[in-house]
RNA sequence: GGCGGAGUGGCCGAGUGGCUUAGGCAAGGGCCUGCAAAGCCCUGUACACGGGUUCGAUUCCCGUCUCCGCCUCCA
């Protein structure tokens, strides 16, 4: 079976069939860099590094465009109150979340273009409405008419007779309650840009359109972003590109929810988790783990006993690795598993494909305990390259412990350590456990644990 | 009011009209070990409730209850 995505659009699982063979061109709904990212913002990031592994491994190019939105009324209104500039607000804010997105190991975007630097491909956009009647200028303000569009509501299955969209009465020139703000004009003292309507700033939807179409090309092959884009956000996308003329994306997808308490995590409920907050419970890759293992399109509530667990899961793939290069040398990313590429076709079905990996874990872990070198290798190979599909690669780089550890340190801790493990040996080899132990217990109060294998005492932090 | 998602074994979390089972975590038993740890083997008999369709439903249909999301900013 080939790739198979579920389409928003047809609310169905659709062959996935790029625009352009070898090429995948992907628009990513950011942030609104109001804040400090949160773990729901993050889980997002982590579904589409997914995806974007799992078509760059067999060749597929990957074009990844995530925006930053980087005005609007949040931005200003947050800003003000911490009384700092709207544009460092902003800035600082971004810089959070690029660090988070790495901190979790995924992949940089190709480009992460700012809504303040597309103002111009705006601008064209909406004199391409205007004078195709689609939108129209009132009081400073530019508008899209919802009614020039019939199959407005299509994306998200709205009928146009019970949207209720809009902030209540008629303002302005609003000619449709339900017409939406392509521009708003500048109040006093807010920053703005000159436009042939007069100055103002972005409206929010506005420059998705203008920079997945300037990035990308008219048509590209996939949009995403969190459920709750779907309405209003990416519908006013479509209506307005496709009203422009341009096919616009082929194929919608949207992530679920980080809950918390059964609630959506979000800073007006006050039940948010903080990236750092997170990093102080589990390892980043642990908590990489924790967020690939549910299917992206599932609601994961939050809760320390899940996180816990998938702390645990991870540790026993890691462990498996890592006693494999130990016994045998080391071992590169090898082959996928047949069961692993169906899940991941299967619309990047991860708890499937985790179920794979674990199942060459426990194959493998046999053939070790056999002696059979070269199974436990080939199991600990295809280990890697499934693990590192999901950006899990226990021995990648980014993750390998040996590489985050101060290499000096290490070295003398190695030292030390050995000293008390040689110690603890010639007792062992007495029979005088009760030395043994105690030395063992020693090495644990320091948080040193130790495991005595048929290779040899092991140590580990 | 409109639209949509969900309720699975102690916990997390997939999936399916019956066939062998998700997977993990935890627990119990066993093997191994000086003891542990790790690893391996075994055990658990779950699908909100009420109807219906069917030879057979957790899986399809209808209804009920509960929870959640979107329709206003939101990943």
């Amino acid at each position: 079976m080939s790739l198979h995505l579920h389409d928003t659009a047809t609310r169905s699982l659709r062959a996935f069939q790029p625009a352009r063979s070898g090429t995948v061109s992907i628009y990513e709904c950011g942030a609104t860099v109001q804040g400090a990212p949160h773990l729901g913002h993050i889980r997002g990031a982590v579904n589409f590094d997914v995806l974007r592994r799992w078509l760059e491994h067999d060749g597929t190019t990957v074009l990844h465009v995530r925006n930053v939105t980087d005005i609007d009324d949040k931005v200003l209104t947050k800003a003000a109150e911490a009384g700092r500039p709207w544009w460092e607000w902003a800035a600082t804010n971004e810089r959070a979340f690029l660090d988070a997105y790495d901190v979790l190991g995924c992949l940089p975007a190709s480009i992460s273009p700012r809504a303040t630097g597309h103002i111009t491909q705006m601008v064209e956009l909406m004199r391409r409405l205007i004078d195709a009647g689609k939108a129209y200028a009132a009081d400073g303000d530019v508008y899209f008419s919802v009614e020039s569009f019939p199959e407005y509501g299509a994306l998200s299955g709205q009928r146009l007779d019970e949207v209720k969209q809009g902030e209540g009465p008629v303002l302005g020139g609003k000619r449709d309650p339900r017409d939406f703000t392509l521009w708003k004009g500048a109040k006093p003292g807010e920053p703005s840009w000159p436009t042939p309507w007069g100055a103002g700033r972005p409206g929010w939807h506005l420059e998705c359109s203008a920079m997945s179409t300037y990035y990308l090309g008219a048509e590209f092959d996939i949009h995403g972003g969190g459920l709750d884009l779907v309405f209003p956000h990416h519908e006013n996308e479509q209506a307005q590109s496709r009203a422009a003329g341009d096919p616009f994306s082929r194929y919608w997808m949207h992530w679920a929810w980080v809950t918390m308490s059964g609630e959506k995590m979000s800073k007006s409920l006050g039940n948010v988790m903080s990236i750092p907050a997170m990093l102080g419970k589990a390892r980043a890759v642990e908590l990489r783990y924790y967020l690939v293992g549910p299917h992206y399109r599932s609601t994961i509530e939050y809760s320390d006993a899940a996180l816990d667990e998938a702390v645990s899961a991870y540790g026993r793939i890691e462990n498996f690795v890592q006693r494999v290069v130990q016994q045998t040398g080391s071992v590169e990313p090898g082959v996928l598993c047949a069961d692993f590429t169906a899940a991941m076709d299967d619309d990047l079905a991860t708890p499937a494909a985790l179920a794979a990996v674990h199942t060459a874990v426990r194959e493998g872990n046999v053939a070790l305990d056999a002696g059979d070198q070269e199974a436990a290798r080939g199991a600990a190979g295809s280990v890697r390259a499934m693990m590192g599909v999901l950006g899990l690669d226990p021995l990648s780089d980014k993750w390998s412990r040996s590489s985050t550890a101060d290499n000096g340190m290490q070295q003398a801790l190695d030292v030390l350590i050995g000293h008390l493990l040689e110690e603890r040996q010639r007792a062992r080899a007495e029979r005088d456990f009760a030395t043994a132990d105690l030395l063992r217990d020693r090495l644990s109060k320091a948080g040193i644990t130790v495991e005595d294998t048929p290779g040899g005492p092991k140590w580990s932090l």
